[in-house]
DNA sequence: AAGTGGTCTAGACCACTAG
DNA sequence: TAGTGGTCTAGACCACTTC
């Protein structure tokens, strides 16, 4: 048997992604919560607990609990882990190279968890800080979990693209699984980063996740470590 | 005033830091720490929790709970995040090239927290996977940290490094702060890698903590990322 | 003053481990 | 059977926000 606050847990996942409380919306308060699933308020709060340490939620004394929209400042870099060499990071100018509709290949239809040959979008963006191109998306989606997606809707709010994913299609970007190596530049990606093609570059390959680990995008980074590294942080909380 | 469970805390942490409890030893039923810091057992199951998830402590149900020792598999893991293409994790084998003590550059000393030119150890390792030499590490570490430390100590178990550190030392590496970046490899680097000039390679420039955030070593590792890859995951516990 | 989340308590009962 | 951690309850009181 499942734990209770397990259930609630569950419960509450339901909620949320199936858009009962929308993103920004307070939830019911704990004292409601725990009288309409029938547990003791300290239960409740356990499976709240859970929610909030996977950024779910968040809570505000006083006001209320609410779900967390991804397009505050700190969830934008949760994900955004270049920063530059004083370790300052900064939000990056987000310029869409092209943006197409296509099938996914093999190794792609495998990472995303979705058929051969399933329709695909794919975006590639230039990001630059300190107006210098030093990162170049390209971006792998599932056609059908977007639908209607345009390249107007990218661009216009591209520099917090999870929040276009959370608030247009209801997907909640939970966790990521990135795989990072050093490669030659190829030829157009050199040409797009303005830089000399004997120059190293940090690959970033990243799935992002949603509830009960869908994959929901691919992309591909390439990232000019001139004047930047990748920033982690191993073993406690968030990086700040 | 601080909460009753943050003292509580704070508290463990003395007596764990203080080798009061030492690694791998079960520390106090929560009965006794509870009636022993004269608080409720539920706060003292929360200070508890919290070291807990910063992995300093482990539960094992109906037996009790242990200080962490890192030559568990998993601790080994925790903090070595190179993989093979297939996602699979392998311990390296270690081979020391070199053990010199030295003197702090300036660069180190600002990044270990120590006064210029103070004492340090420096240790270069070549570490292995599959038989093929991947990855190559430069070590330093503050000197006064690691009184008698010789190159036999450190060789003879040198795949689990921070063990060494803790139980030899009595230092726990709890937290790493990494920074990634693509280089072209200096010759010396590509001669003991084994590899061609022209070939990039992934640099990761580490620093350990332990509590209150105290550096203990610095470490720059060069890898060969053509049959392998540094892992990470973002958004949630652990990666496993 | 009313409503929210945050802390703390005291105790019951369950699940697991060991002798 | 005894001892440990794991779950769950019911309620008191505090701190913060809003009206």
């Amino acid at each position: 048997m499942q734990p209770l606050y397990e259930q609630v847990r569950a419960s509450l996942i339901e909620s949320i992604s199936g858009g009962q409380w929308r993103p920004g919306e307070a939830i019911p308060s704990e004292a409601e919560l725990a009288a309409g699933f029938g547990v003791a308020i300290g239960t409740l709060r356990r499976a709240v607990d859970s929610l909030v340490a996977d950024q779910v939620l968040v809570r505000r004394q006083g006001k209320g609990t609410y779900v967390v929209q991804h397009d505050a400042p700190r969830q934008m870099f949760h994900f955004f882990h270049v920063a530059s060499r004083d370790g300052a990071r900064e939000h990056p100018a987000v310029h869409t190279v092209s943006f197409r509709r296509d099938r996914a290949d093999a190794a792609e239809a495998a990472s995303l968890d979705i058929a051969p040959a399933e329709k695909v979008v794919r975006i590639r963006n230039v990001l630059s800080l300190q107006g210098r191109p030093v990162l170049l998306d390209d971006i792998t989606l599932p056609a059908p979990l977007f639908p209607g997606l345009t390249e107007k809707a990218f661009t216009s709010r591209a520099n917090t693209i999870y929040q276009l994913y959370q608030s247009r299609f209801g997907i909640n970007v939970l966790r990521t699984d990135e795989r990072l190596r050093a490669v030659m530049p190829s030829a157009d990606v050199a040409a797009l980063l303005q830089i000399a093609a004997g120059k190293p570059l940090l690959e970033i390959r990243r799935v992002a996740l949603t509830f009960r680990d869908r994959p929901v995008e691919l992309r591909v980074s390439h990232v000019d470590t001139t004047d930047h590294h990748y920033h982690n942080t191993l073993g406690k909380g968030m990086p700040a």
